[in-house]
DNA sequence: TCATCGAATGAATATTTATGCGATTTATTC
DNA sequence: GAATAAATCGCATAAATATTCATTCGATGA
């Protein structure tokens, strides 16, 4: 219940501009989903969504960032957006991007500290992740494909 | 004074992770403003900072959107951050990135839906932004520059 | 100098968001 | 299947943030 709910939180923030969490469980209640602000609350923590304020000074909620903000080149809805498809084979992770955006996303997956990705390049549209092992890959296949507004 | 206050602001949470507009009045009083939370309500807002969560749960307010979040393609803090200088002359903006960088950000400029822009072309680190004048070229650089965490 | 207008701000408050705690459901182990 | 542990969630409330309204401050022009 809670993976589908909070799918659909991705879902309709993408579609529409949601500016509280009280709209945001209008939506869901609307959707099928009973249930409280209180949840609301939790499940935007858990996405790690933000609520940042556009250029005509309204707010709304936006997807997250992949990696810890607190790192120095940090890899936000910007480039999670630019995202099409994220699938693995081996120990390989291989992510596709908009056109141009390829390394951008790679230079985010790269900064993340972490020992698992042994490295990775970037084509135009394309980044091969290499991890230590197949596990890995799956599970790095999956973190990156949480954080894609389009899952699958 | 408001100018100076918001510099301090960007300032404090480039160099502290500050977790809410209490925490960022009290270093505020420290650095002699006397100011109240609603006034750091009203500076967040025009700055166009979000409160964001980190990996372990923690939050806190991270520079702007440089472009209006509404766009599909976004411009966020991650890239703001990656540019290191933006200067003018004439009708061009000249924009300095960090490696690698500059094709991801001159993206979120040209997607920035702004007929002030005739175009822009990027290098590894280096972006050519043609405005359609000179003063154009100068309120751009502005308003990239007021995006950028480290200015000048 | 004074009047006037608009920007900036604080105080108080409304609104929004986060969370402690207990209840309930779901998973796990024996 | 019963007992226990873990996760989820609502309610109530605390904490944080936004906004209204009134005041002050500065600039500008009569």
């Amino acid at each position: 219940m809670k993976n589908q709910r909070q799918e659909k939180i991705l879902e309709l923030i993408s579609k529409y501009d949601i500016g509280s969490q009280d709209a945001l469980m209008e939506k869901l209640r609307e959707s099928g989903f009973e249930i409280t602000q209180a949840t609301v609350s939790r499940d935007i923590r858990e996405l790690k969504l933000s609520r940042v304020i556009s250029g005509k000074g309204q707010y709304k909620y936006v997807p997250p960032t992949v990696l810890d903000v607190s790192n120095s080149v940090r890899f936000n809805g910007a480039l999670a957006e630019a995202i099409t498809s994220v699938d693995f084979a081996g120990n390989i992770v291989v992510v596709k991007t908009n056109p141009g955006l390829a390394p951008a996303v790679a230079t985010g997956i790269d900064a993340q500290d972490n020992n698992v990705i042994l490295g990775s390049i970037a084509g135009d549209d394309t980044i091969f992740v290499v991890t230590r092992d197949e596990q890995s890959a799956g599970e790095i296949a999956n973190d990156i494909k949480k954080m894609t507004r389009n899952p699958q």
